[in-house]
DNA sequence: TATTGTTATACTCTATAACTATA
DNA sequence: TATAGTTATAGAGTATAACAATA
């Protein structure tokens, strides 16, 4: 491998547009197995985990607004939600006023699992930012920020 | 919602530690997704353009090596290697120096696919990139240099 | 007719455990 | 015994298509 190489790709020098692009996909898809793969808490993934943090945050909710939140088709929606419901962490009741809509709300198992387990989940990942200095710390908050642009439907 | 928030969570402001795990993190899951959607050409998914671009960059690889460059366990690899054989893009062959390991090479098939996809399968995530102004790729660059850093394994 | 949610089904990605062949 | 890879099995996450209930 020739030594001005920064990367894996021929063409991976990320301050080039296609070495971006390589550069930054290849980063998103570790990154996200990695945080995937990190289930301290044994009782929920981190899809649930997810769920039950919108609802915490926001409240009640349609199903149709947490897969509008989530960005997941409906019916990946409704299974997190049975899985959720099964394991008593979320309740589904009728909205009584256009009974199509199922609205969502936490349990108090819900309520108490979703702090619980906040920082056991964020664990590994807080570790390795704590392992950066604070000019990197900025560099990747900027950088979320403007992916959650990007991603943002247009 | 306090005015001062630019997120979805009480605690989400990206400039503290806290907000930045969160934000980050939630970026990093939709773009992973987004990204292993975009599947323009049908005859591949995006494990195995990622492993065809591999032996591409570095030619042969035995399995293990495969695996350990994806951070993918064995079998996931030996998974996606039989998924690549029967499309006919890698052959496998014994290494007749020992002979427990398995060199994967691309066939010409291999090779012309993986030229013909890359500029398609970047098509969503450059189209981005495209929108973006220099000032934030370059953000974006330095955050894949840091995130690579962080994912690799200590 | 249009909308909301569910059921049925299938595919991708990944893992762990147990095994085989070779060193 | 140790290593490289495979087979068997399972679970998470997601999708599309077809459907039912309600508006």
């Amino acid at each position: 491998m020739p030594v001005s190489e920064t990367s894996s790709f021929s063409d991976g020098d990320p301050r080039t547009r296609a070495g971006l692009s390589i550069e930054l996909r290849s980063a998103v898809l570790l990154l996200a197995r990695r945080i995937r793969q990190e289930r301290s808490d044994e009782q929920i993934t981190h899809s649930e985990y997810s769920v039950l943090a919108i609802l915490q945050h926001y409240g009640p909710l349609t199903s149709g607004k947490l897969a509008e939140h989530e960005q997941v088709q409906p019916p990946s929606m409704t299974r997190t939600l049975g899985n959720l419901e099964k394991k008593g962490f979320v309740k589904r009741a009728e909205d009584p006023d256009d009974r199509r809509q199922v609205v969502v709300d936490l349990t108090p198992a819900g309520s108490t699992i979703v702090e619980d387990t906040r920082r056991r989940r964020d664990a590994w990942l807080a570790r390795r930012l704590d392992a950066l200095d604070s000019q990197q710390r900025a560099t990747l908050a900027d950088a979320a920020q403007i992916l959650r642009v990007m991603i943002t439907p247009q």
